[in-house]
DNA sequence: TATATAATTAGCTATACAGCTAATTATGTA
DNA sequence: TACATAATTAGCTGTATAGCTAATTATATA
């Protein structure tokens, strides 16, 4: 039971539902392109993708530096939790707006992604000079 | 999302999971008894079912003083939500534990339950003296 | 080897909520 | 009609947690 507690814990949150709903949406997503469609802090971010992981609902994955996240189809009780949960995420006004977002998101590479999150341009015109005046 | 937010909120708490899961093995509970199973206050009982109820999962029913307790078998996705949780809650421990307790419990009367509960013996030796001394 | 950077962890604050007791409400009974 | 009682609501307290910024870690690159 406190696996399964565990996991309903994990999903009751609404940026966490979030985060479940766009994986199931997204084969992966790195955790900076999580932290643009949820915009909150990435420090935020990376403790809810840690609890969806703890409750074995998602599953990561390193590649130099950065970090995908997918749900792990090995999940206990997945397949169910699919059939209860699919349905209503596709009919929620939620869920359209994440994936506008989301769609926004993967059209631009996560290096230009980060650069934005950083407060640059696409196209930085100075890379070291921390002042702009 | 929100109605299966709540849901889901409504089922990430220990107790009123157990209440749900005792729910699935009783037609209805009485509050009394369910507050005799969680062994919390009876205000405590009062609002996790108040929780439920708005969530839609369970429905209550009253009857002269005793107000009845039951899953709401009308309730968006509950075939879903029982798949999944059902045969999660048949191999937990908390649940083995809550289905000898509530044996016990379905063996007496609610009065009898009710006057335990109040702190008095099955047969009341005062009825209205406050004192014991 | 020094610097840059994606992610995580540490440390903090504000809010949500599970628990309690006391008061109130709704109902039955002497 | 006054009292008893099952349940709920009000009001409070302590704990858990979602958010933040700053510090740290792990990795890539100049």
């Amino acid at each position: 039971m406190d696996k399964t507690l565990l996991k309903l814990k994990a999903l009751a949150d609404r940026n966490r539902f979030r985060i479940f709903g766009a994986l199931t949406q997204y084969k992966e997503l790195c955790a900076c392109q999580i932290t643009e469609l949820l915009q909150v802090s990435g420090a935020t971010v990376s403790r809810h993708l840690g609890i969806l992981v703890t409750a074995g609902l998602v599953k990561s994955r390193k590649e130099s530096r950065w970090v995908y996240f997918a749900l792990d189809e090995g999940c206990d009780g997945i397949d169910n939790i699919l059939e209860w949960l699919l349905p209503r995420l596709h009919q929620s006004d939620q869920m359209q707006m994440d994936l506008e977002v989301l769609d926004g998101i993967m059209a631009v590479t996560k290096e230009d992604l980060c650069r934005q999150q950083r407060g640059e341009a696409c196209c930085p015109v100075q890379k070291k000079e921390k002042g702009d005046g």
